[in-house]
DNA sequence: ATCTATTTATAACA
DNA sequence: TTGTTATAAATAGAT
């Protein structure tokens, strides 16, 4: 067995002193470009401050962020410095400051769509978890146990509807109800078309299921079912 | 015994919105300000990249920074778009160019965020559904089954396996590839206090199934557990 | 560009 | 405002 290494050794600490390797400065450069800009974006909208913030890479390129726009923070700035010379008139360009407004109309909502898929994601992950610790269960080898221990089961298998409905928001409930009701649960996905009502009675392990038997296990493991 | 209260709840997520209340937003413009000037620092130092930020607190009150200085960068930025009237733009086309080229790449990424949020969203789509067809069967009444019944049934679970993976495209296999490497599905939130009693058997709801645990449960099940 | 494991930055409190 | 604590975010290193 091979030792199970990380996939990463994750962040590590580091100096504050310059970069030597070229590329890993440019990559560092560009990250933390971004993340300087992020930061001067958040504290203009939470504390309702003008910010501006221009750097220059190590080439030379020129990058800025500015809000409402870098030209009316500099001058500003300038105007109220002691070195400040004659007033420079920056108030021109409406076009630039229009791109700008822009841009951070853009970035706003490049981030609302980042929350919006931040939750999509956390949705994913909860039913996902939720399926496997289902499928523990429906692993279970139910020809091995006496009618008590299968009714036992049925005990976790409730808890499954526990586990599915809470990550998968009101879905089971829903379900459940309309299931009382005497109805099938509005048509969910196809291909399995399994009649329900069956289970009185002899039923085939569904036929053209596309692949995944649990046959691939072994090994036992034993659990601890609801008592009732 | 008193519960052990936590001294905090500590760091707390918000919205990247206007801090209403007046102490608050002075306080994060406080230690935003030393943040952000922190970060333009590090990223001079370990990039050897010029930095300068301007920010003006809502009071009016300029704070600033700069590497090698606020005003050489300042002036070095405006001299390379010295504002042009209409119509007129030769020199200042570089800081628009690049805040054009800047614009794009947001734009790319938005719709890349999208795209991926659409999958995202087919995803979960799949999954609910998968997810809601098993409902169907763990709806079953077991407790009016015979033995021989029940193990039917477990035909019809091995079915549900099968459902899953097919419409989830892939997820059995990777969730149970998770669980293989040893680690416990996330934790599920529980709380849905279902009235199973409509299932013949009168059933608590499960207890602390929402840990992972299953040591609520009295009575023993063996099942073919993954072989690690 | 992506993915983790960590290091940092901070929101809520005191 | 400055310090503490528990979390949310940023990001170094590797792929």
């Amino acid at each position: 067995m091979a030792p199970p290494r990380r996939p990463s050794l994750g962040r590590q600490k580091i100096e504050i002193r310059r970069i030597e390797s070229d590329e890993a400065r440019q990559v560092c450069f560009s990250k933390r470009r971004a993340g300087l800009f992020k930061k001067a974006s958040e504290l203009s909208i939470l504390c309702s401050a003008d910010v501006a913030a221009v750097v220059f890479s190590p080439a030379g390129k020129a990058f800025s962020f500015g809000h409402p726009s870098v030209e009316s923070i500099l001058d500003r700035f300038l105007d109220s410095s002691p070195v400040a010379g004659p007033g420079l008139s920056s108030a021109g360009d409406r076009a630039v400051s229009e791109l700008n407004r822009q841009y951070g109309e853009l970035r706003a909502q490049l981030d609302a769509e980042k929350a919006r898929q931040e939750r999509a994601d956390e949705t994913i992950r909860k039913e996902r978890a939720a399926s496997s610790q289902a499928m523990v269960w429906v692993d279970a080898d139910l020809s091995a146990m006496g009618h008590d221990d299968l009714i036992a089961f049925w005990g976790a298998l409730i808890g499954v509807q526990a586990a599915v409905a809470a990550s998968a928001d009101q879905l089971l409930r829903d379900a459940l109800l309309v299931g009382r009701r005497g109805r099938q649960p509005a048509q969910l996905t196809g291909g399995a078309a399994f009649d329900v009502v069956a289970f009185g009675v002899r039923m085939q392990p569904p036929p053209g299921f596309a692949g995944v038997d649990l046959q691939g296990f072994g090994g036992q493991a034993t659990i601890l079912a609801p008592s009732f």
